[in-house]
DNA sequence: ACAGTTATTCTACGAGCGTTGAATACGGTT
DNA sequence: AACCGTATTCAACGCTCGTAGAATAACTGT
C-alpha cells in the first residue's frame, strides 16, 4: 500500500492527501478498539506516518475523534426523513430497512461502531456521545411521535435499535449479523410499530 | 497457589476481610470503567490497600476480572428457570421481570455493567465473555424454543434484551431508566413472546 | 538561485500503566 | 522471648501513552 522507505526523512514525495488518510486510518482505529481503546501512535503507524504529524493536522486525540464523527451520515437527519414520507404502519420497517442499508455499506460502518464502542467508556467524550444520543436522535424521535408519553416511546424503540446494532455490528452474533437486512427490517419493524403507536400498558401493572 | 486457604499459622485474616474488600472494589471499577478503563492501582486505592496486595491475592489483573464475574447469578441457569416454569404467552414478561427484578438489587448491578462495558473493549477479556454470552446464554435460548430457526429466535431476543440493558444500565436513557420494572416488563413481554413463538417472515421477503 | 511556506520527522518529557521482588509489620505458636 | 508464616507495603522495572518543540526536507513563488 503506502511504501514509506524507512531511512527518509522530511516532506513524502508525492504530496498525497495525507490528512485524508490519516482520518480514515482513525477512523478504522476507533471502531476497532473505541475511544480509549485506540491510540495516536496506532493510527499513525496504520497511515504510515509519525505521531506527531497526526496531532499537528488535528491538534489533540479528543479533536481526531470528533473529525471521524463528522463522516457519516447525519443519524438525526435520517431519523427525520423516515419519518416524514413513511406513513405509520410501514416506519418500523422502513427506519431498519434504511437503518441497515447505510450501514452495511462498509463506507459508513466504522464510525457507527466506534460510537457504539464509545459509550460504553467513560469520561468527556463518552459523555458527549451519549448527550449526542439523547439529545439529538431520541429528542427528533420523540417530537414527531403523536400518541402520549413520546419520551419513553422514543426510548423504547432506542433500545430495541441499539441491541440490533451492537448484536450485529459490534458482537456480531449469529445470525443475526449475516441474516438479510429485508428480513430484519420484515422482523422489527412491528416490534418499532408497536413502540411508536400501540397502546402502552398503564403504570400500575 | 496465590489464595492459598486460611493458614493455620501466622498473622491471621485481615482486620476485615480485606481479600474481600479488594473484589467488591474491582467489582465496582470494572463497572465503571470497562475492563481496560479500569486499573489496579484504582481499585487498590478505592480499597484503601496496595496496589500489589490485588495482584498478590489475585495474580493478574484479569484473574480479578473474572473473580468478579464469580458474584452475579448465573444467567444461563436464569434463563433456563424461567422458561422452565412459566408457560407459553407469558414468557417474555416473566423473562424480563425476572432479569430486571435480579439487576435492580444494588449488589448484584455492578457486575452486570461491567459486562456490558466489557463486550465493547477487545482482546482477550472480550472475546472471551462474547463467547461465554453467544455459547451459554443465546445456547441456552436456543434450546428450548419450539418453532422453526430457533438460533434466530435467540439472537432476536438477546438483541431487545441487550438494547434495554445498555439503555438502562449504561446510557441510563431517561424515561428508560427509572421506569418501573412491572410495566417494562409488561410493555417488553409481547416483543419476546412474538420473537419466541410468532411467525417468521421469509428469507426473500 | 533564493527565500518562504508547508509537510514531515526526530527526540524527548512526564505521566500512568501492570507487574515484580525484596522488605517490613503483625499475629499466633512454642 | 524467639520464631514462623501471613499480611501488607515499598521501591523500582520496563512499557506505552499523549503531547511538545526543534529540526529537516520538499515544494512554491519570485
Amino acid at each position: 500500500m503506502w511504501t514509506v522507505a524507512r531511512g527518509r526523512k522530511g516532506r513524502r514525495p508525492g504530496s498525497p492527501d495525507t490528512q485524508d488518510e490519516i482520518l480514515q486510518a482513525a477512523s478504522r482505529e476507533f471502531a476497532a478498539k473505541g475511544y480509549d481503546g485506540a491510540t495516536i501512535r496506532g493510527v499513525a503507524a496504520a497511515a504510515g506516518v509519525d505521531p506527531a504529524l497526526v496531532l499537528h493536522y488535528f491538534g489533540t486525540k479528543e479533536q481526531l475523534f470528533i473529525a471521524t464523527l463528522h463522516v457519516p451520515v447525519n443519524p438525526a437527519a435520517m431519523v427525520r426523513g423516515v419519518l416524514d414520507d413513511a406513513q405509520p404502519g410501514e416506519i418500523g420497517e422502513r427506519l431498519i430497512s434504511t437503518m441497515l442499508g447505510v450501514w452495511d455499506a462498509t463506507a459508513h460502518r466504522s464510525p457507527l461502531v466506534a460510537v457504539l464502542r464509545s459509550v460504553a467508556g467513560e469520561g468527556p467524550v463518552a459523555d458527549t456521545v451519549r448527550q449526542f444520543i439523547e439529545h439529538s436522535i431520541i429528542a427528533a424521535f420523540a417530537q414527531r411521535l403523536p400518541g402520549p408519553e413520546p419520551q419513553l416511546r422514543a426510548v423504547l424503540i432506542g433500545s430495541q435499535v441499539i441491541g440490533l446494532l451492537v448484536g450485529r455490528y459490534v458482537v456480531r452474533l449469529e445470525p443475526l449479523a449475516s441474516t438479510d437486512p429485508a428480513r430484519l427490517a420484515a422482523i422489527y419493524g412491528p416490534t418499532i410499530d408497536r413502540y411508536a403507536y400501540g397502546s402502552l400498558p398503564p403504570d400500575g401493572a
